[in-house]
DNA sequence: AGTTTACTGTGATTCAAATCACATGTATGA
DNA sequence: TCATACATGTGATTTGAATCACAGTAAACT
């Protein structure tokens, strides 16, 4: 299970620095909120929170990365984040329900670290700055899920495909000599619940896109796009 | 087209008193903010503001309703927002890009009131929990979007409709003697854009349910819930 | 009031994606 | 190293929703 981990690098290394949400702070302040974190790690496959708890508190990956998820009542499960290295969760439902909305589960060996809603409530009302710059990453979500929204109204599954692939591309894509490679976060099941169709059409769709050389896979993670301008006019991006 | 109208009753009224987001605001600062505001009418139908143009500003419906929506590339419309009197938009974009990403239509003789970027960023500055407020008023829209993509990633268009129903009665419903009545804020067309499906699925899956008795329609913008744990269960709410 | 225009319901047909079924390939662990 | 479970691709079939087509109805305009 999760343990506790006072002995981890969080303070050495200041995980805190590397998330941008906290950039307005000095050294002194960043140690002393470190210092409050509670620090835990979980094994892939691992739940960090289970959907109808209570909720842990604003939580930061120190390392590793997990997915967010719900089951359907047609038992399917519907993934709605992915949450990369120095990446967050948490701030959206301590600002609403008592409940988490939704189940977070490790991908990897994974670190995190938790600040308390009283805590995260305190360091708000003292640093103005970082209110704003959560404002600013709330607003950034909020436009992924407006286009995840798009995307998902969209009639074919071709769109929704190419949104996701963009949208990876941006997150995990790095320029290469070969073009731009990208480390898919998930299995093909998983990519077929991000995007909410069945993992066999997933895969056809995708053969598919490399048929016509649009991507190219090394193996089943490693992705290249070859031609990203016809992914975002497959994409919801496309103007009409 | 739309025009100033420094003679409305804004101050009068002092609308932005209605606003929950302005709510720490005492009587002299909300009297100051009115007046710096910009005020305009639309009529119906009118476009408030265009995909891809600049922003307006931070926009207060004091009056009225509108749809926010994009138009995707295979021509649908896909309706990402309806803003009830004094709700309010804009908020989002001015923190992320610079071109709008979706046009505002009112759906009625709609007044707003807008506040200018840079008087909003000194007003969320000088006034920290305004900014709280404001983190809270995203947090819910994005458990509602949350919501969208659970409920547009489920496999059958019943669900997606029974948690549109869920969501326009808890925000336009009121409890009579004959049930929970709602007034629904879209056409049938409009409906069937908002979910993302087609005019006549959606027709036939409203004409279903209310043979199955969970809804009653007065007529075809006035609707009775007879049985809303039967939508709840139909709904992406429902537990696995 | 009367005409035009937009909105709505319903049947028939088509079609894209889900499902079913299975073979192959790839990790994972005893 | 092998065995077992998990992941992936691909064909065949089914199915639910889109599309097409049209009639009836309500709303808007002159």
């Amino acid at each position: 299970m999760d343990s506790n981990c006072m002995s981890c690098t969080c303070l050495h290394d200041l995980c805190l620095s590397k998330v941008p949400l906290f950039a307005s702070l000095d050294h002194a302040n960043l140690v002393t909120i470190t210092t409050q974190m509670q620090h835990k790690s979980y094994r892939k496959g691992e739940t960090i929170i289970s959907e109808g708890s209570h909720p842990l508190g604003f939580t930061v990956i120190q390392h590793g990365s997990a997915k967010a998820y719900r089951i359907t009542a047609d038992g399917r499960e519907q993934i709605l984040y992915i949450f990369p290295t120095h990446d967050y969760f948490g701030a959206r439902f301590l600002f609403t329900e008592d409940a988490v909305p939704y189940s977070v589960e490790a991908l990897e060996e994974t670190h995190v670290c938790i600040l308390s809603k009283t805590q995260l409530m305190q360091l708000l009302a003292e640093h103005p700055p970082v209110a704003l710059e959560l404002i600013e990453a709330m607003a950034h979500r909020m436009r992924r899920l407006e286009l995840v929204v798009q995307s998902m109204g969209g009639r074919n599954a071709e769109m929704r495909i190419a949104s996701m692939l963009l949208e990876f591309m941006d997150t995990y894509g790095k320029q290469t000599d070969r073009g731009i490679e990208v480390t898919l976060p998930l299995s093909r099941e998983g990519l077929a619940n991000y995007v909410g169709m069945a993992r066999e059409t997933l895969s056809r769709k995708l053969s598919q896109l490399e048929e016509e050389g649009v991507i190219a896979f090394i193996d089943s993670r490693q992705m290249l796009v070859k031609d990203r301008g016809m992914l975002v006019d497959l994409s919801v991006l496309a103007a009409e």
